[in-house]
DNA sequence: CCCAAATATTTTATGCTTGAAATAAATGTC
DNA sequence: GACATTTATTTCAAGCATAAAATATTTGGG
């Protein structure tokens, strides 16, 4: 007799799922659920407290860890979004003076972003704001549950990096 | 003797934070990580497979649960995003023919949605292709591991339900 | 040297998303 | 019954995001 509730019967119609198929599901759905949650309370804080963005943030966060600068194409790689999406959003953080865009040499088609001084100073200062902000959003995560989420998470990443059949 | 590592010393820099803060951070943008990946990757798929997108997949899967039809705000309520939102979704999902408006009784402000006999057909259709796709991208997510996973999740998002200070 | 292919980036078209303003209709209060 | 308020929805402006096409430059044969 059968007790593994993730094994079925192989006449079972196409059009039902398993279980664990439908707590994956589920478990996906959590996910969204809770990202979109975050997500809109940082946006909002980012707004009223910044009067800035959520994608700003993201690029100068990855050029305060590269402060030599970064070209368009490391950072829509680093970011894992399209590299027309990051013109745009260095585009305005280069009119609020917060990045410059630094020629290369040898390659007139590539050009080095990075943070301006006033970039520098304005992100070290929001980004312990904004560390304090998901500190506060996930006060009920102890130190044990967020290891616990980061590993589970991990694997589910890693299953699905770049691996396209 | 504090053995406790979320207490910090009271004279500890205000520049500085907490291990448990840095470990809710990492947590944070590890889901955020794996949200993007697992959504762009059903994007394409949407994209290449159905020709729709995930937002019109959600704005179908919630009238496909309400038979009956629901109404704009609760459209917009149920999937967490603002109104003028969901006008333009439903506007596009209308002139596919998933959707219908029909005006309510007594209210002429309102109107109804409700899926066509073709939407619900080919939402059924696409439900099932869609768990498939999500049970793929997380089957190294393990029965246990998804039970862990949507027990911390909720934990965090009822801390973050309606409770605007 | 010439030119095809590859690389780096921007531009374009389309759609999603928000917050705020506008429109329209219903409701309550005097 | 007029009218201020509330409720339901749409419209608008701005920004984010993608895929695909365009532009510009470099590189690698022949």
């Amino acid at each position: 007799m059968n007790m593994d509730k993730t094994v079925r019967d192989p006449d079972m119609p196409h059009n039902e799922t398993s279980d664990i198929s439908k707590a994956r599901l589920r478990a996906w759905l959590q996910i969204l659920k809770v990202s979109r949650k975050i997500e809109g309370e940082l946006r909002e804080k980012m707004r009223l407290e910044f009067g800035s963005t959520l994608p700003r943030f993201d690029v100068m966060a990855a050029l305060y860890r590269s402060r030599d600068g970064m070209r368009m194409s490391e950072l829509s790689s680093a970011l894992m979004v399209s590299n027309g999406n990051v013109t745009g959003i260095v585009d305005r953080l280069v009119t609020e003076g917060m990045l410059v865009r630094v020629p290369v040499e040898n390659d007139r088609r590539a050009s080095i972003v990075r943070l301006t001084e006033a970039g520098e100073k304005d992100f070290a200062e929001r980004a312990l704001v904004h560390e304090g902000w998901v500190s506060e959003l996930f006060s009920d995560l102890s130190a044990h549950d967020a290891d616990a989420l980061i590993r589970i998470l991990r694997t589910v990443y890693h299953h699905n990096e770049a691996h396209h059949d």
